[in-house]
DNA sequence: AATTCTGGTCTTATGATGAGACCAGATGAC
DNA sequence: GTCATCTGGTCTCATCATAAGACCAGAATT
C-alpha cells in the first residue's frame, strides 16, 4: 500500500497491522473471502466497489500475503483469490469489529446479520481478554511495554 | 465522516464498524487515547498526524459517541478527549488487530512492543472465540446468519 | 462464428490528505 | 500589566487516492 505517511516500520504492532489491512476496503474483502468469495466479479459485485481499487486492492493483499491467487477450483482458467493462513488469521479481528458494531452501532431492536456457530442457530458469545490466571483483562489492567523497557506504558494498548 | 461509498447503513456490522472508525486514523487515535493521550497537542506529536486532519477525527470521534470533549481534568482552561464507553469498548479491536500485527508483520526475533499484564511482565495470551459449550470457534464452523434468513451464508463471518 | 463473460487497464473528475501559514484566546515570564 | 509564547485550532494549496465508467483482449458460451 503506498500511501502518504507508511508505519511499516513502527514498533508497534497495531501501527503495523493498520498500514498493512487498515484502508477502507482491505477488510472487506477480507470479509467477503471468508465467506468464500472466490472470483475477482464476485468481490466486485459484493461490495460495490470500482473494479480499478479493487484491482489495487487485491494486488496488495496478495503482495503481503493475505491472499493468494492459485490456478482454478473448478475447470476453468481463470484464477482465484484465496485465503492464505496470514489472512484466515484475520478472523479474529474480523469478529471483533462486528462485535463491536452489533453492540455500539445498531439501535435497539435493528435488525443485523449475526455470526452463529455452526448449528446455525446460537450466536457466538463475546471474544474475550483472560489472563493467564482467567481473569477477564480491560484496559485499565493492562499495558504496553516497548522493547528495551520495563514499566512504561508507551505505545497503547 | 463523508466519503464516497457509505456503509454506515449496512445491515453488516462489519461494514458499519469500518464505515465509523475504519480510516487511517482513527483506530490509532484511539489507540493513543487508551494511552492516556487526552489533549490535541499529545494525539498529534504521538502521532505525526496533519493539523487539520487531526481536527477533523477528533471531530467525527466524538459526532459518534468513541470521545467526548471534556472541560478540563486539571485547573487548565482548554478541554480534553477521553473515550466514552461506546470507546473503551474498542479495546478488543485494537488487540486483536495487535496480536494479528504481532504474529504476521515481524521477522522472527524481531522487536516490538508487547501488551502486558498489569504486573508489567506477563504478555497476555491471544484472545479466542469460544461456543457456549467452551469448543474454540474459527471461520469454518462459524457462518453468518443475515437477517430473516436462517441458514444460507450471506454477510461474513 | 458471433456473442457474451471475465478480469482486468486507462481516463477523468472529484474527494481526501499532508504540509504549513495564519490566527485568537490562554498561559507564563518579568 | 505587558510581552512573548503556547494551545488549539482554521484555511489554503499541491498532491494523492477514489469512484465511475469507457475500453479491451482472451475465454467461454451459443
Amino acid at each position: 500500500m503506498v500511501k502518504r505517511v507508511s508505519m511499516s516500520d513502527a514498533e508497534c504492532p497495531v501501527a503495523r497491522a493498520l498500514d498493512a489491512i487498515g484502508d477502507w476496503w482491505s477488510l472487506l474483502i477480507v470479509r467477503d473471502a471468508f465467506d468464500g468469495a472466490r472470483r475477482f466479479s464476485e468481490f466486485q459485485k459484493g461490495l460495490g466497489i470500482a473494479k480499478g481499487i479493487l484491482s489495487g486492492r487485491l494486488r496488495h493483499l496478495v503482495t503481503i500475503g493475505v491472499l493468494e491467487q492459485v490456478p482454478a477450483s473448478d475447470s476453468s482458467a481463470y484464477g482465484e483469490y484465496v485465503l492464505t493462513e496470514k489472512g484466515r488469521s484475520l478472523f479474529l479481528v474480523i469478529v471483533a469489529l462486528r462485535q463491536w458494531g452489533e453492540a455500539n452501532l445498531f439501535a435497539p431492536g435493528e435488525r443485523h446479520s449475526t455470526l452463529v456457530e455452526a448449528d446455525g442457530l446460537t450466536p457466538v458469545t463475546p471474544i474475550e481478554l483472560r489472563s493467564s490466571a482467567g481473569q477477564k483483562l480491560d484496559p485499565r489492567n493492562t499495558r504496553v511495554r516497548k522493547v528495551g523497557q520495563s514499566l512504561e506504558r508507551q505505545c497503547p494498548p
